[in-house]
DNA sequence: CGAGATTACATGCACACGCATCAAATGCAA
DNA sequence: TTGCATTTGATGCGTGTGCATGTAATCTCG
């Protein structure tokens, strides 16, 4: 049947990015690992260094970035005090609404960035070579 | 430059494959919750539900299930646990190696497959609709 | 046969995550 | 203004995962 044909096309459409995403992202985690950070960790520095951020400054609110790496808030909040507790990121009081916590990078954040994008880009050119 | 593109490029594939996955493997977590299994637990009674096993038989065996779903070893022992604890699947000796252990669905475990299965589908259909 | 290497699975441990909840700040209507 | 709903981010809690390791069975070679 037409119809068993095209949910079986799903299902191999699905396992094909499961294996995808999966490979690739213990392959990042396994490169950026001796840099003390998990691919999650470098999507939100990556994120940050691209520098315009909605406000049209240079620093995020925390559920902006939830949003762009599709974390939790709260696995974002703990992210983000892990990258301040390693020095890499600062959190700033956001003078026109309190409740907020603007994100910016450290000179310390900016320079990991810069030393470990080309990691990240190798091991993307790498496992995502023959997808088209 | 062309290198720039290319790299940019390959972000941005990356990125896509982030969010489709994201997005159907919370979709799928939300959907089978309700049936008390997560996205990974569900791979593995499909394959299971399958049927042919590698040594032509119903059963698998811990380390063939792990490379299948993506999951590392210790993981599939405590998720074939959880299975087991809740009865839908059991885990047998097997003859010729008595270090090895297959695992196969129970009756329970089968009804419940085909019960979710549907939904499941229906997820993937909605989801990955848009993606060619 | 016997000793060491290897394989298959289980388990201790650390950790990243999501859900539910909390406190503080803000917005809105009476 | 006051009172309540909403929003923002932090935190308690449970859980699923990977790595390192342990145990038992198997294999290999002398």
């Amino acid at each position: 049947m037409a119809a068993e044909n095209a949910e079986q096309g799903l299902v191999e459409q699905w396992r094909e990015i499961l294996t995808l995403h999966a490979r690739t992202q213990c392959e990042l985690d396994r490169a950026l690992h001796g840099h003390g950070l998990c691919a999650s960790d470098f999507e939100v520095l990556d994120l940050l260094a691209e520098g315009a951020a909605p406000d049209g400054g240079c620093a995020y609110r925390v559920q902006e970035i939830a949003d762009r790496v599709h974390l939790s808030q709260s696995a974002l909040s703990r992210l983000i005090a892990r990258l301040e507790k390693d020095g890499l990121v600062e959190r700033g009081m956001c003078p026109e609404d309190r409740r907020a916590v603007r994100v910016s990078l450290t000179d310390r954040g900016r320079a990991l960035h810069g030393e470990v994008r080309p990691v990240q880009r190798e091991v993307l050119s790498r496992m995502l070579a023959h997808t088209g």
